[in-house]
DNA sequence: TAGCTTTGTGTCAATTTTACACTATCCAAA
DNA sequence: TTTGGATAGTGTAAAATTGACACAAAGCTA
């Protein structure tokens, strides 16, 4: 009760925003969130930003981002993990950003600085459909993003970066997945987040002694091939192996 | 010219602050530079406390945090990775912090969140002597820290993590040592960093095999026991190495 | 010169990595 | 119904890496 009087009488900082790269598989590639700003910016520059806005005063940062995430999504309770501070005092260089904040913010010329969070969802949770919530979103592969409002650019690329480390250490890959999915897309997973192939089978063979995964005795239906089996993560032998500790699922 | 002319007249950012995690290492153990805050602290809490300060509007991070190490220990152009962002609009809950706070702010309750970087440098670089800069600053061995002001403890780990991956990455180590040295200080160094014994004949191999050591033609001198020979970082070899990028120095 | 301290060195077994190719199963189109 | 197209699924052998382990050499000091 305290909490939300707090919050409703709680202010914007103006100096301080997040953002969020939302991740998202397609089953083919990696996809990111973006927003499309509309046709005041179209003029002047890329349309396609991250998601994001000012904290309040009251507000840490992790919350602050996971607010921007649900105002956006709906999505609650995911797991954010920072990528950083960006803020070069320049980084509002291009005119349409300008033009644009002008629009939206009550101090469109204050020095801003931006934390970052990257997050992992499951693309079949945020389904776009026009104007939606606030702002209209989209799913963009990642390899296809040139050019991003602001440094938004340079903020996926960080977050990338920090996604391959990432995933090299913890198999988190798996919150990009529907829940039932077969080796072959998790494999593909791996190959566009790491950016370079893998061999299948010492791929499987390395996944498969982990031992995390449970498979489903459930196979694909429907597919001009031999269906693939599928298979569950496995999130009790995860925390187990998480216990013991292991630094070994370099790819 | 123009440049200064900026800097002079551009102001304090009373949101945003850098603090800086100077590593050290005394060939024995890791280190970190901190600054004693003295008496009108330590009645209420602890006096020690990472360097760090506001930003000016027209800084980006990175020349703030440089700015920083500079006017603490009159180090420029080192190298500067950033830790990540911390914001809780609590951290300021010691009493200590507070009255400290306005001792040297002009807005001491404002909400701040401070951009942490970390950086290494050789210990010999930088000698503390009483009242040499601005504040009385000196290296005290990681392990033995137990708090600091503010959310300062927590940043000091979150640095410890970074370097430890880190550093299993890339060979940064070197920048904590003379720039003679022997294995045994860096063998020393890396199990300080990591934080566990490395057996001596297997780190040995793995370090030469990296070819990045320099053999000089020298020995230790007076010490009681056989001498070790010296080494040398080899700046070449390690840049040839990056480029053909080395993804295996794991640990 | 005896004793203390730290340096420096090699091997073997176990594990991990890498490279590599063919059959099985489903669907669709002829 | 047969054929072709697509992807799933599977094993092995050579090479590289890791981990465990012990003792002689070199300098200083007492």
């Amino acid at each position: 009760m305290q909490h939300n009087l707090k919050k409703i009488n709680s202010e914007l900082n103006p100096n301080v925003s997040v953002d969020c790269v939302i991740f998202g598989f397609d089953l083919e590639q990696l996809t990111v969130l973006l927003i499309d700003r509309g046709e005041i910016s179209s003029a002047f520059g890329p349309r396609l930003a991250l998601p994001g806005n000012l904290i309040y005063d009251n507000e840490n940062l992790d919350m602050a981002a996971n607010r921007v995430l649900a105002e956006l999504t709906g999505l609650k309770n995911i797991y954010l993990e920072q990528v950083g501070a960006f803020g070069d005092p320049d980084r509002i260089h291009k005119e349409a950003d300008r033009e644009w904040l002008k629009s939206i913010r009550a101090e469109p010329e204050a020095r801003v600085i931006t934390v970052a969070y990257y997050t992992l969802v499951p693309m079949s949770d945020y389904i776009p459909q026009a104007a939606s919530f606030a702002k209209n979103a989209d799913w963009v592969p990642v390899n296809l993003i040139k050019e991003l409002a602001f440094d938004h650019y340079e903020i996926l690329q960080a977050a990338k970066d920090k996604l391959k480390q990432k995933i090299k250490i913890q198999p988190i890959g798996f919150n990009l997945l529907p829940e039932k999915f077969t080796l072959s897309q998790l494999h593909r997973l791996y190959e566009s987040i790491l950016d370079k192939p893998l061999d299948k089978r010492n791929f499987r063979r390395k996944i498969q002694k982990l031992d995390i995964l449970t498979s489903l005795r459930e196979k694909q239906r429907g597919v001009p091939h031999k269906p693939s089996s599928l298979y569950e993560f496995n999130e009790e032998k995860y925390q187990e192996l998480t216990q013991t500790g292991f630094d070994n699922f370099g790819f």
